[in-house]
DNA sequence: TGCATATATGAACAGACGTTCATACGATAT
DNA sequence: ATATCGTATGAACGTCTGTTCATATATGCA
């Protein structure tokens, strides 16, 4: 075990770590929760199978509402409020020409998580 | 307009495309549904502020069980059902050591996620 | 002004999800 | 054997979430 003997606390493996130094080492990396609650959101929006088939018809081309939703299958409204918890993260902008909404993903980082993430992917395949 | 003057389907944009072009280029883009669905899948499982901690400390060290209960202030039983969840999705492999159970991330492409991810996500900071 | 089209949004409901609790399993030590 | 420790798992419960439905907003056209 390790060296502070303190009271029980949890009730998994008592107090004390298995390997301090290793714990220790996490806990340094892990400072920045903020970055990884915002990522872990991320991650949540994205695993959506409605959202993601929108993001990634988006990093293909740039889309209106309606053609989403008609090539998705999906109602106008879903889209629409899929593309807003989009917007939220940040994921994907739009612009306005006259009565149509074209959307777009707002950054290369997206399409690059597609990449690493296909890759991962096609290994259980 | 485009070619096929059908019956109107859904309730948005009636059944025409406004850019048939682009959705055909989409379309093709998404033959592989089935590596789309995955992608979700994972994308969802790590998008859970739990899961997304233990895969994070993972990536720094390899941990057991009761390590990460510890070092992230959850029950033993949480842990273990999260591991379970990232081990389906052959997220985390594991090795046992006695009565102990080491998790360490699966493989790289998961890393490789997360600095991705990471990259999108500083810019909301 | 009135009507049609494209998109947005609020409320509500059904299903999914993560945690907890209790318990079971496997390994070590006495 | 029995006790203990680390881990796994099933059931249950409360919460969160995505869709639908109805409606609102906004732009273009007659």
């Amino acid at each position: 075990m390790s060296e502070k003997a303190a009271q029980p606390v949890g009730d998994a493996c008592e107090i004390q770590f298995v390997d301090e130094g290793k714990v220790e080492n996490v806990r340094r990396a892990m400072k920045s929760a903020e970055a990884i609650g915002l990522l872990a959101e991320t991650f949540r929006i994205l695993g959506d199978p409605t959202r993601i088939k929108i993001a990634f018809a988006l990093s293909k081309e740039e889309l209106c509402v309606c053609d989403i939703a008609n090539l998705l299958g999906v109602s106008q409204s879903a889209v629409s409020h899929s593309l807003r918890t989009l917007r939220q993260m940040k994921l994907v902008r739009f612009r306005r020409e006259g009565k149509i909404a074209y959307y777009t993903l707002d950054d290369e980082h997206i399409v690059n998580l597609f990449d690493e993430g296909f890759r991962h992917v096609e290994e259980l395949l």
